[in-house]
RNA sequence: CUGGGUGUAGCGUAGCUUGGUAGCGCGCCAGCAUGGGGUGCUGGAGGUCGAAGGUUCAAAUCCUUUCACCCAGACCA
């Protein structure tokens, strides 16, 4: 060990104990704090940070496209909760109930909304009698509750923030159109934005939406190889305008019923942001996203004209951006430390011996290779060390996610693959529940998708052996 | 929810078997020096042992219950 590392407050190596790692990256980044209850945690400000970060940027996209922000009540009456039959089936067991309001018991409890399309439809029946009322594209941001039994920061936690959309049209065509739009405007933002590459496709209908007709997701693989599901896009056909009686008088003054979408996406996508790219000395935010930018550490700071240097490379620097100069009495190496733990993308070291040279020192989050640069360069050194570093973080999550992709023939072929190595493995599958049931059984394992482009691998069931023509990619999930 | 583990100062921990009201390191505060990878020295402050109940003259230590956290499953975004 060498001198000074007593201070370290090391995180587990990623490569040791991944599930270890990530909670110490959590907390020692200070993202979040665990409360009293469980599975609900304190999001500090360097977390709820990233999520405005996140929240902004996609906002800006929803109404670039044409979707308006509204807030809903988080309390739904059991009897509507109930309207629609296979969505109560599948959120039932995981929502929390008001029963009592002061000391009296309520004629009707009521449950803490774990998602809102049955508000948004009750809503919807009432509101739209025409087919001028349409389309209706809505959407908001808030928290859900589900009641988990295993819970962990941002992954899965029982109150988290998301945003749900919901809309409502005229023809099954604008509804198709919609949520294929969504999902792919989720996978722009993931790629463009997070740097986490996804797939994209549909779910089978063992693992869709509880009461959707379809629903398409995006998929990422995590540094270890596991799953996650990043954002997903569900297409309600003609289903929940039916049981809620949703209808419209079209142009020839005939009823119709709506054709609806609803698509959500979760602070989840910082955790997955987290094992996407984070490594041994903490996190590593793509750029796009980092709420701060460029960290800047001025050295002997006390020594003549180093701080005025260092305000001067601020002030420049904040222009275009996101901008942190460190002056408390910390040392540079403890600092060096820190904000490689926030995962700041791109770090700025100023001293004597740099002033005296017109030059300054950049790094690199991910490679942290120290580049002396001309001072007045630097607006243009940092602009590409930032783009370049967005390319790397992608083409390393790539890399990774095509060397742990496999292609299987048999299930436990699946298994021991998996075993071996967690990845992702594509296998050409039936369609049928059954033989979905069966490699969750034999191979604990889940469909993840059945991507948009499928390159049939083969032409029979991996399981039964029957004809097949589905490629589906199977993996284990967060 | 099942199995395993943990809970003592902000963090990491010793003490628990063999009860006698807490010790260390880091961090924190003050000062001086230092400053290109978690800086050094000196001097300080901070806990009543996750919570509740019980046994006992006496409980961090023994018993019961409960809550939370971690890991692996099952369930799920």
């Amino acid at each position: 060990m060498a001198k000074g590392d007593k201070n370290v407050e090391a995180i587990t190596a990623r490569d040791v104990d991944f599930a270890q790692w990530y909670t110490d990256v959590v907390k020692k980044a200070g993202l979040v704090e665990y409360s009293s209850v469980k599975g609900c945690v304190i999001l500090l400000p360097f977390g709820y940070a990233l999520w405005e970060q996140i929240k902004d940027e996609l906002d800006a996209r929803f109404k670039a496209t044409g979707h308006e922000n509204v807030y809903f009540p988080m309390f739904i009456p059991e009897s509507l909760l109930q309207r629609e039959k296979d969505h109560i089936e599948g959120f039932a067991p995981e929502v929390a109930w008001v029963t009592h309001g002061g000391d009296e018991e309520l004629e009707e409890r009521l449950c803490i909304r774990p998602t809102s399309e049955v508000l948004f439809c009750e809503y919807f029946a009432n509101a739209i009698q025409s087919h001028r009322d349409l389309p209706k594209k809505y959407n908001q941001w808030c928290s859900v509750v589900r009641w988990e039994k295993s819970t962990r920061p941002f992954l899965r936690t029982r109150e988290f923030l998301w945003q749900e959309g919901h809309t409502a049209h005229a023809t099954q065509d604008e509804a198709d159109a919609q949520t294929l739009m969504m999902l792919h405007l989720y996978a722009d933002f993931a790629e463009d934005y997070l740097a986490v590459p996804v797939l994209r496709g549909r779910k089978t209908d063992k693992e869709k939406f509880a009461g959707a007709k379809e629903t398409l997701t995006i998929e990422s693989m995590m540094h270890d190889g596991k799953a996650l599901q990043m954002g997903t896009s569900h297409n309600f056909g003609d289903g929940f305008a039916k049981a809620f009686d949703i209808t419209y008088t079209d142009k020839d003054n005939k009823l119709q019923h709506v054709w609806q979408t609803s698509w959500g996406l979760t602070a989840r996508l910082i955790g997955g942001i987290i094992m996407a790219h984070g490594d041994d000395n903490g996190l590593v935010l793509p750029p796009k996203i980092a709420p701060i930018q460029v960290a800047i550490i001025p050295i002997a700071s006390h020594k003549e004209g180093v701080k005025e240097k260092a305000y001067e490379i601020e002030n420049l620097l904040s222009k275009n951006f996101r901008v942190k100069l460190d002056v408390s009495d910390r040392t540079p190496g403890w600092k060096f430390a820190e904000y490689e733990m926030k995962g700041v993308p791109v770090r700025i070291e100023i001293g004597p011996k740099d002033i005296e040279q017109g030059q300054a020192v950049l790094v690199r989050r991910d490679n942290r290779e120290k580049v002396t640069i001309r001072l007045e360069n630097i607006e243009q050194a940092v602009h590409n060390a930032l783009q370049e570093l967005h390319i790397s973080l992608f083409e390393t999550a790539r890399q990774n996610r095509r060397n742990r992709t496999k292609e299987v023939f048999r299930v436990d072929e699946l298994r021991e693959t998996l075993d071996e190595s967690a990845g992702f493995a594509k296998a050409m599958w039936c369609g049928d529940r059954a033989c979905e049931d069966r490699v969750k059984e034999e191979a604990t394992a889940t469909s993840r998708l059945m991507p948009f482009k499928q390159m049939p691998i083969g032409d029979t069931c991996f399981v039964c052996g029957k004809p097949a023509d589905k490629l589906v990619v199977w993996g284990r999930a967060y």
